[in-house]
DNA sequence: GTGCTCCATTTTTTT
DNA sequence: AATGGAGCAC
């Protein structure tokens, strides 16, 4: 186990070194507003910062100033960031202010910074320092897994709802036994209060914390234990946290907790930039603050340096029609700069088209760089046509976030080996790779050792150990001894220390790599590179780091966001998710697919929370310094079908005088606005093309000769794709009796929505789905 | 027990 | 379009 540096004031030694430049220095060149903020050190203080105001800025210098004034050590200062790469660059400026010491300040992601503490501290919650990190992808498993044990059915009952409503019930502080006795309002919170206290349980068997323990944990611990709470209570002298406007309800209460003692506690956020509610943030964290201290300095950062009048003026005529908002006015000095354009589109290939030319114009005609230019949506899979379109045109993108390397099974499999070299007692690593690459031991095996090791209320891992007890299928058993064994094996040989070297020995031992090689497939050979890729990770951290233990590769991996991964400097156009674009700048910006549906986001059966799809379409404006497009396209698809698109209200919202067409004339001028019936209810008619009358009357009469009838093939050939009208009942072997609400598509692709009495609501392809017309 | 084929479902956003 | 579960043949 690495050594933590936790032992305060011992080792100060280059703090003696003189500051590199005077604090009057440091505080040159800061507004009033900035300079407050920065030199305004002791007792609870909120920054109020718009975006663009400096507020990196502000954060960095008012870190270096407290060093320099000697406020505190390095080791003292504990600074909570968005991503693990802003902390790295933070700390970098800080360096160059204030000297190497900046390297002890406490600085990186909740999560980061906790999850240190917990390896610290983990035998004062009955774990021990190698526990494993769970991912999202990991719960949602042990999840699943606990549901079947149950004997609920998977299909109904979707692990990802349960393991959501979990997740909350954690932030929110709620445990299984207050859950239980709150929350049995519905059938489906029954279903958690029976799930919930069986997973936490599952967890600590496993010597695994998910994401969420990583922030309730600390509290546990230091709720639970004066010391260890009086130790860090005493050791963080000042606590710093930036977007303090994402932080939920547990990273609110540690944080409280930590800063009892000293009471320096500085938040910086901005409520107009909420935009990740769905993960527990919640504006109640800013008055809470207020309420906890009444007499916290205020301070609001409200000028922009960041972007042109017309931008912030978008921006602004955009986040008033929210009504839920903190008053405050952004200003700015800098010049009116270009109208913004909007791009009109048919299609999303025409939109990634459209958005790739004026790529290439912004940078012959005006010099932009590709590192100058984001392509910014509201999902990640919108990224698709962007990538084809960049390619095609030979433009050099970097595509941040989606589906990330570490969460390919090939990769997540050698992870699990490698986390059962640590922590052999993760359940989820150890049934992930148990019978991967295949050994024989296979469903039957596998539910017959879970039993067991439920029965005896032991991990899975000791089962295994035992195997000769267990009553099992022969060469299943001796497949297991030889997996223990290479286990085991592999454990000693990590202990010689060279972690490349125990990660290879494991990978030969269970011919994991030769598997794929033998396969010899493009795919298996893709998956065999990413492996290699994997490999060589871990040799470029052993040299990165002096005494890195697996642990520290294993946590790295996880924690790591997609955002760290990207590169800043690097020639490549920008593309991600808006989400992801918080915090950051362009001085080009696209902000693409502004449709109904889509942006503003709508899923089923779900209230759409139209404040904060707002709040994170202002988030993704005030990315922008010099140059906007906002784009949208007149029909898209969705699950390989064609939709049409209804343009987003948010176009209509926007100050018409900021925004010219391409051929630069006013959308003002336009009859009829966009062309909307705002009368309709939008998002009602986004959602329910396939329920409009042009669309149903193309089947209103069966078995007449129109192309759309033409027989498909059904078991009953007597029966054509026109007799399966809206109204129409239908019976389905394993959903019953229905009827049919709505059908799309044609041809082949014919589909039917049918209401089903008992299974629900179901989208069936028609041509699979054998439906018998009942009446 | 393995592997293939069929079918239903999926798409927010992230540590 | 892509993924993942269920069910079936070997």
């Amino acid at each position: 186990m690495k050594e933590f540096t936790l032992s305060s004031s011992s080792q100060s030694n280059e703090q003696e070194s003189e500051p590199t430049i005077s604090d009057v220095a440091i505080l040159k060149g800061l507004n009033e507003q900035q300079r407050e903020a920065v030199s305004v050190t002791d007792g609870p203080l909120q920054i109020v910062a718009g975006a663009g105001s400096g507020k990196t800025r502000v954060l960095t210098f008012r870190i270096a100033y407290l060093l320099q004034q000697k406020k505190a050590w390095p080791n003292q200062i504990l600074a909570l960031t968005f991503t693990n790469k802003a902390a790295s660059e933070m700390r970098e400026r800080i360096k160059q202010m204030a000297g190497p010491s900046a390297e002890k300040i406490w600085m990186g992601t909740f999560h980061s910074i906790f999850a240190r503490i917990l390896r610290y501290e983990a035998k004062h919650l009955g774990y021990n320092s190698r526990f494993s990190i769970y991912d999202s992808d990991d719960s949602k498993r042990a999840i699943k897994l606990i549901l079947q044990e149950l004997n609920f059915d998977i299909k109904q009952i979707k692990p990802r709802t349960i393991q959501n409503k979990i997740s909350s019930a954690k932030n929110e502080l709620i445990d299984p036994d207050t859950f239980k006795a709150k929350f049995i309002s519905s059938s489906i919170d029954d279903i958690v209060a029976a799930v919930y206290p069986i997973y936490l349980q599952r967890l600590k068997q496993s010597n695994a914390m998910d994401f969420d323990d990583l922030l309730i944990k600390p509290i546990e611990l230091f709720e639970k234990n004066k010391e260890i709470r009086e130790k860090y209570q005493d050791r963080f002298k000042y606590i710093l946290i930036d977007e303090y406007q994402d932080t939920n309800h547990a990273q609110y209460v540690v944080t409280q907790l930590l800063a009892q003692k000293h009471k320096n506690i500085c938040v910086v956020g901005d409520d107009a930039q909420s935009i990740y509610s769905f993960r527990g943030a919640d504006i109640s964290n800013i008055l809470d603050f207020q309420n906890d201290y009444p007499k916290a300095n205020r301070i609001p950062l409200e000028q922009n340096y960041r972007s042109t009048k017309n931008i912030l003026r978008a921006a602004d005529s955009i986040i008033k029609q929210n009504e839920k908002q903190l008053e405050k006015s952004l200003w700015t000095d800098n010049h009116d700069g270009e109208p913004i354009t909007l791009l009109e589109n048919l299609n999303e290939r025409d939109e990634a088209n459209r958005v790739a030319r004026h790529i290439g114009m912004l940078r012959m005609n005006k010099g932009y760089r590709p590192s100058d230019i984001a392509i910014l949506y509201r999902t990640n899979y919108q990224s698709r046509v962007f990538e084809d379109a960049l390619r095609r045109k030979n433009v050099n993108y970097q595509l941040v976030g989606g589906v990330s390397f570490y969460q390919r099974k090939e990769v997540k499999d050698v992870l699990a080996y490698l986390k059962m070299m640590v922590n052999p007692q993760d359940e989820e690593s150890l049934l992930r790779i148990i019978n991967e690459p295949a050994r024989g031991v296979g469903a039957k095996s596998l539910q017959t050792i879970i039993q067991e090791s439920r029965r005896h209320e032991r991990p899975v891992w000791e089962t295994l150990q035992q195997i000769q007890n267990v009553d099992l299928y022969k060469p299943a058993k001796s497949a297991i001894a030889d997996f223990v064994h290479i286990i085991k094996a592999a454990q000693e040989k990590l202990e010689e220390g060279d972690l490349k070297e125990a990660a290879d020995f494991i990978l030969n031992k269970t011919s994991y790599l030769t598997q794929l090689v033998e396969e010899n497939t493009h795919e298996s050979l893709g998956r065999r590179d990413n492996v290699l890729e994997l490999l060589n990770a871990i040799k470029y951290f052993e040299k990165e780091h002096d005494d890195a233990t697996l642990t520290d590769f294993l946590q790295e991996v996880s924690l790591v966001s997609d955002l760290d991964k990207m590169e800043a400097g690097k020639p490549a156009v920008t593309l991600m998710s808006i989400h992801a674009s918080k915090g950051l700048e362009f001085p080009v910006v696209f902000i693409t697919g502004l449709e109904e549906g889509l942006f503003p986001m709508k899923r089923q059966d779900d209230d759409v929370d139209i404040e904060e799809e707002r709040r994170l379409f202002y988030v993704a404006i005030t990315r922008a310094e010099k140059e906007l497009f906002l784009s949208h396209a007149k029909s898209r698809y969705k699950f390989g079908e064609e939709k049409r698109m209804i343009i987003s209200r948010f176009l209509d919202e926007i100050d018409p005088n900021v925004v010219r067409t391409e051929t630069g004339a006013s959308i003002n001028q336009r009859k009829g606005g966009f062309g909307r019936d705002k009368s309709d209810n939008p998002f009602r008619d986004a959602f329910s093309d396939e329920l409009k009358p042009e669309n149903r009357s193309r089947w209103k009469k069966p078995g007449s000769s129109s192309s759309s009838s033409r027989s498909v093939e059904y078991d009953d050939q007597s029966v054509t794709a026109g007799d399966f009208q809206v109204g129409v009942k239908v019976f389905h072997e394993k959903f019953g009796k229905g009827k049919i609400i709505a059908k799309e598509g044609g041809q082949e692709k014919t589909k039917v929505t049918v209401f089903f009495q008992q299974a629900g609501q179901k989208k069936l392809l028609l041509r699979f789905a054998k439906l018998r017309i009942v009446s």
